[in-house]
DNA sequence: GACTCCGCTATTATTTCCGTAGCATAAATT
DNA sequence: AATTTATGCTACGGAAATAATAGCGGAGTC
């Protein structure tokens, strides 16, 4: 699968917007997840498995290979993956979800049970 | 497939923390697209469609359902789909999305033409 | 030199998604 | 009233992405 970048047409779209490819990158299985997971820092490829509910190792590696051409991660030996400096700012872009996400639950519980 | 709900187990989460209920549902293909190109107002379902490059409806009829019965879209009559105000408020959360896009876009540039 | 953990890959089955065509309904048009 | 147009939505077959399991070669450790 093609990693998408910037400026270059991606999966479902065809004007390259920044955006758009952004929106590919995050829209796959895992991604979201394995910025996530590493939040609170270094974690290696098997406590990143363990993190991610036991992803299969194929897709965990593709998703790994992505973010890093993307930037958004990186590998150091010995240590693990961790998120760049990019990699912790798209992050923090998204950290308002978690608050959202909790009253999702409050107001999904308050009309369905 | 099974339409995410916090609180409940869902596809690659045992725990049923919110989070992964909502990170499961806006990794499906389309997903964040969808509420994306709700930003601005309404949209009929085929509007949407031509929004999203043209996306296959079978899926984009599953997005839209799931994100239905999630409370983050609604249908009205003649109108077609839009935001509530539960899905203006996740828009708004990932929002900061869009400028970090051009900044990773400035980024990879730098680094690699 | 056998252990352990690392990142990563091969293979096969399953799930999800795509592309095309088309349905039933309802409103507008002629 | 008949046709046209647009709505939300579905069926079906093929393509692509993901899953599950097993295992590789390398690097440190004891």
């Amino acid at each position: 699968m093609v990693e998408p970048r910037p400026r270059r047409t991606v999966r479902g779209s065809r004007t390259g917007r920044p955006i758009m490819a952004l929106l590919d990158l995050l829209g796959r299985r895992w991604a979201l997840r394995v910025i996530w997971e590493l939040r609170d820092g270094w974690l290696t490829s098997r406590q990143l498995r363990e993190a991610c509910d036991d992803v299969s190792p194929t897709v965990l590696q593709s998703r790994l290979s992505e973010l890093r051409a993307a930037g958004l991660i990186a590998l150091e030996h010995r240590h693990g993956y961790a998120l760049t400096p990019l990699g912790r700012e798209l992050l923090d872009s998204f950290l308002p979800l978690h608050g959202f996400a909790e009253r999702w639950a409050a107001e999904a519980l308050a009309e369905q049970g």
